[in-house]
DNA sequence: CGTCATCAACGACATGTGTAGTTGATAGGC
DNA sequence: GCCTATCAACTACACATGTCGTTGATGACG
């Protein structure tokens, strides 16, 4: 999985199906399609659509196997998933990490148990940098 | 400031100029354009277009005064960016504030400084809440 | 062999966005 | 009292996005 070239961002619906993807691993339409379905109603075609534009965008891989085709992410969950918030940081919260953890508490805040767990991740990644 | 009313979402160029509108208190379009100009060149009638659209969909408020208009932010910056992280949390990371923090982590990273003022911050919050 | 179901390809359309030009009012300098 | 600069309003346009319909191929079933 090729790490950062630069790819243009991912919409709402993009990121939903990319999600399925990355849970699912090769994926076809018709599976992403049923699985979107049992969330909100949406036509088959409008999927299709969807994912092609991000393989023409460079999101995913397209294989094909007889009248079938299988599809699968070109980046991973974690490069792009961080790229993503590497962006907010920079766009929205001024390049400051500490700025985003003070508008998730404000949001949305963290239960204790959520609180201990993010508080040994950074111990963590320290510990892993030093 | 009204709380939670639910607003359309904001793409990147509006939160830009919210931004400087947080930062201001009150500012006029030509303000928010000079600003704006030493980042990147944008004609004023650019920044007029997005403010109005912003004002429109309820973001900003408008004062006349004159000739002149004021605009001052609807929602305060906190509630704002609280909002969008919740919303990134639900929609990007099913939900679970850890899952972004390891984003940020993948992504970005952060300094052992950042880390510890971070971790501060999410002691803090438990504190508050017990 | 013809019909039916399945799938991808292509086209379409409304809406939002980023960008900017043109027009029209207004106020201050000469 | 006119000219010029300033400012907002309106219009415009290309592009991305979310949504879907129609068409065309292809394989299965009778």
């Amino acid at each position: 999985m090729p790490k950062a070239e630069h790819l243009p961002p991912l919409s709402g619906a993009q990121i939903e199906i990319m999600n399925l993807v990355w849970g699912r691993g090769e994926v076809t339409v018709t599976e992403v399609w049923k699985a979107l379905e049992e969330r909100r109603p949406v036509a088959r075609t409008t999927v299709l659509t969807v994912i092609d534009r991000l393989v023409k965008k460079g999101w995913l891989r397209r294989r094909a196997a007889g009248q079938q085709h299988f599809y699968s992410a070109a980046r991973s969950r974690e490069a792009t998933l961080g790229g993503l918030v590497e962006r907010l940081v920079d766009t929205v919260f001024a390049g400051s990490a500490e700025n985003l953890v003070v508008a998730l508490l404000d949001g949305r805040g963290v239960t204790d148990d959520e609180a201990k767990r993010i508080r040994n991740l950074i111990q963590q990644s320290r510990r892993n940098r030093s």
